[in-house]
DNA sequence: TAGACTTATTGGTCACGATT
DNA sequence: AATCGTGACCAATAAGTCTA
């Protein structure tokens, strides 16, 4: 119906795969060094971070576009827009950002308050509309984990819980070298179901979803092969969340009633029928009572921080059989010894943490220029990481 | 069991209008 | 005129089903 529309005249159909053609090294090179010697504070031009989208900076058009302002690559009479003219039937593809690359954005634009829209989205190599969009959430972006670099969406799975339960099951199977099969997987991931209660009729576990869900995670061969086995009892921070870069799971609610035995949720992959051998302890249960104490805190995690950076640091106490919930959550007491220093990136974590339980918490935790704080604190240790002095009194 | 298919949803891009 | 906000569109992808 639309079909009519697409012609070179009005709405390009296929535009954004247009870019390579376009790139010039020698003029790439000049771009960026005219924005390095434009804005030379810049975590743009002087991070690494940003350097995979010089690529995407094949061309500036020498004067402003006409008003209204058309798009990136939508100059008419720039050559990029010729060129896209001529190869208009083109598929078109889109740039993919993850969460941390929004969270870049959102930075730039931070400590680049006179930037302007255009210029983030050159920087970035993506669309000007799109940097609007991602602005106008950014404190959403500003929250988020260094972690989730690696996600390759945001979109969240139809059952998200069952999904974070998975990874736990995951980083178990991973420690204790237990072949990820695909009946494993299903029996799990119905037990889980089961637990969360979803219905069989909402989720059958089919052949389809385990298949993705290997996709997903990378388990290929019976091994999930981006999985880092989790840290032993004796390096692991008992105290997950003070100094250390952990969450809680969403798991370890209240909405889960507990079990009536302790291990039948989430048993030891050993004892499963399609492995082995080791009489390793069972993994404590999730719903062992003990962790039942303290729904407060628990409730108050976002849903959203479910998967990735929580399951390893409770996989590791749960494969450890240590008990990882404090006495009491709310006062920081028994530690007798000082905290070993966290790292620059473990810092950065917590903060993020924290900027995330605020955020979720609504606006009237903190005051404004508490939060204003928060987010000062982000932006020193940004920049500290960045190699670069923080300089508070560019920021607004 | 693999892979094609359907359906639902997300999110990037385009284009236009509003605002400064 | 320059810049920004946003609705519409649609490519990409997740999830589940079907079929060979």
């Amino acid at each position: 119906m639309q079909l009519s529309l697409d012609t070179p005249d009005s709405r390009p159909a296929t535009p954004s795969d247009d870019r390579p053609q376009f790139t010039s090294p020698s003029l790439s090179l000049t771009i960026n060094a005219d924005l390095a010697l434009a804005q030379p504070d810049t975590p743009a031009s002087l991070c690494s971070p940003y350097l995979p989208y010089t690529s995407y900076h094949s061309f500036i058009p020498d004067a402003r576009p006409p008003s209204p302002a058309p798009s990136s690559r939508s100059y008419p009479n720039s050559p990029s827009a010729l060129a896209f003219q001529s190869r208009s039937s083109k598929k078109h593809t889109k740039k993919k950002l993850d969460a941390l690359e929004k969270k870049k954005i959102c930075l730039y634009h931070q400590h680049h308050q006179n930037a302007r829209q255009e210029d983030i989205a050159e920087q970035f190599g993506i669309e000007r509309s799109t940097v609007s969009k991602i602005l106008k959430a950014k404190q959403h972006w500003l929250a988020v984990g260094d972690r989730c670099e690696g996600m390759a969406k945001q979109r969240p799975s139809k059952f998200p819980e069952l999904e974070a339960e998975m990874r736990i099951f995951l980083q178990i199977c991973v420690d204790k070298d237990v072949a990820i099969t695909d009946a494993l997987i299903r029996t799990r991931a119905l037990q889980a179901a089961k637990a969360l209660g979803i219905g069989e009729e909402k989720f059958k576990a089919s052949s389809g979803w385990i298949e993705n869900f290997k996709h997903r995670h990378a388990i290929k061969s019976g091994k999930w092969t981006t999985a880092v086995k989790s840290c032993t009892a004796a390096t692991f921070n008992p105290n997950p969340g003070l100094n250390g870069t952990s969450y809680l799971p969403t798991s370890f609610n209240l909405h889960h009633p507990p079990q009536t035995a302790s291990n039948d949720r989430y048993p030891s992959p050993d004892s499963d029928t399609s492995s082995d051998d080791q009489a390793a302890p069972p993994a404590p249960s999730i719903s062992d009572p003990a962790r039942a104490d303290y729904p407060g805190r628990l409730s108050l995690m976002p849903s959203s921080l479910s998967a990735s950076s929580s399951s390893d640091s409770v996989n590791a106490m749960q494969t450890e059989g240590t008990a990882y919930i404090p006495q009491d959550p709310l006062v920081y007491t028994g530690r007798s010894e000082h905290p070993p220093v966290p790292t620059l990136q473990e810092a950065e974590s917590a903060i993020d943490t924290v900027i995330y339980f605020v955020n979720a918490c609504g606006h009237e935790l903190l005051e404004p220029n508490e939060r204003e704080a928060l987010t000062s604190i982000k932006c020193a240790l940004f920049q500290f990481a960045s190699g670069l002095p923080f300089d508070r009194y560019r920021r607004p």
